[in-house]
DNA sequence: GCTTGACCTTGTAGCGACTATAACCTTCAT
DNA sequence: ATGAAGGTTATAGTCGCTACAAGGTCAAGC
């Protein structure tokens, strides 16, 4: 009813399926060109026409997004929920690299931080002329003393 | 000694400047290009030649990027920094919203970290089949119960 | 029946900060 | 004189979208 689109039960055009899933269409057209999602069925017209279980794979696809994961690990995820009889522990190796990315990842933004506090707590200058700032992002490495 | 190159004391070629400053060639040429170095001397057969105050230019840029400052962000901190009068208020500024982010982005990060370790911690199955992780990313979130 | 406007279609180009490739030229040591 | 290791340009690719242009379709109101 918030729109004039009439959603049968069980199909949705791009938009509804957008909607409902938190997508953009244009997202959505391109997880199908990059075979993330398999061509939709087309009504008379050529809209593309999904049905709950499209809209099933699209919540997984964007809920591995929001974990972090790439397209690539998607995929593969993708293809091992696919196969009931895989071994569960590619899934567990997957889920466990990007563990340890976002923890590099962390790390490295902390020490980020922690020379970005430096810099802002070292200036009062009033000019660029005296800024602890520049001078620090200018400092030539101490040359090797002998 | 290292190379056949003769280094002159007070200029270098690309290479050597990309050596002396942890930087691709491909990469100083892709600044010059964008506009944060101005386009190099070059030498009779064309190739581009640097000095020193050069070489300090690209470390200056080279410690923002480390910083995570966008390339925007460093043009503007090269041009407050080539003017001594400039106040220093907006170097400042620049600093503390990229430290702002930074923050942002641990905290994204963290809350990643904490989903993941769920996740993994949580399945011990043997396939697919009964995959927890599997079944976290495929779960349907509850409809809002009557 | 016609218009309006929101939707859909395709294709192409752009983002940021590089990286990769190709095809060619220069310098230096042997 | 040759070969390797430099340098030069231009163009396209990366990732995961996003923006735009030019058009076709659908439902509703008049």
């Amino acid at each position: 009813m918030k729109h004039h689109t009439t959603a049968a039960r069980d199909h949705f055009t791009i938009g509804q399926l957008a909607t409902l899933t938190g997508t953009k269409p244009v997202t959505i057209r391109y997880y199908e060109r990059t075979g993330l999602l398999s061509p939709a069925n087309r009504s008379a017209a050529g809209y593309r026409l999904y049905t709950p279980n499209e809209r099933d794979r699209l919540d997984f696809i964007r809920r591995c997004r929001r974990l972090g994961l790439g397209l690539d690990e998607v995929r593969a995820l993708l293809r091992l929920s696919d196969d009931r009889a895989a071994p569960c522990r590619q899934v567990d190796a997957i889920i466990h690299r990007q563990l340890e990315q976002v923890r590099e990842r962390i790390r490295d933004l902390q020490s980020l931080e922690r020379e970005l506090e430096r810099l802002e707590l070292g200036c009062q200058a009033e000019t660029v002329e005296a800024c602890k700032i520049i001078e620090a992002l200018s400092r030539r490495d101490e040359p090797t003393p002998v």
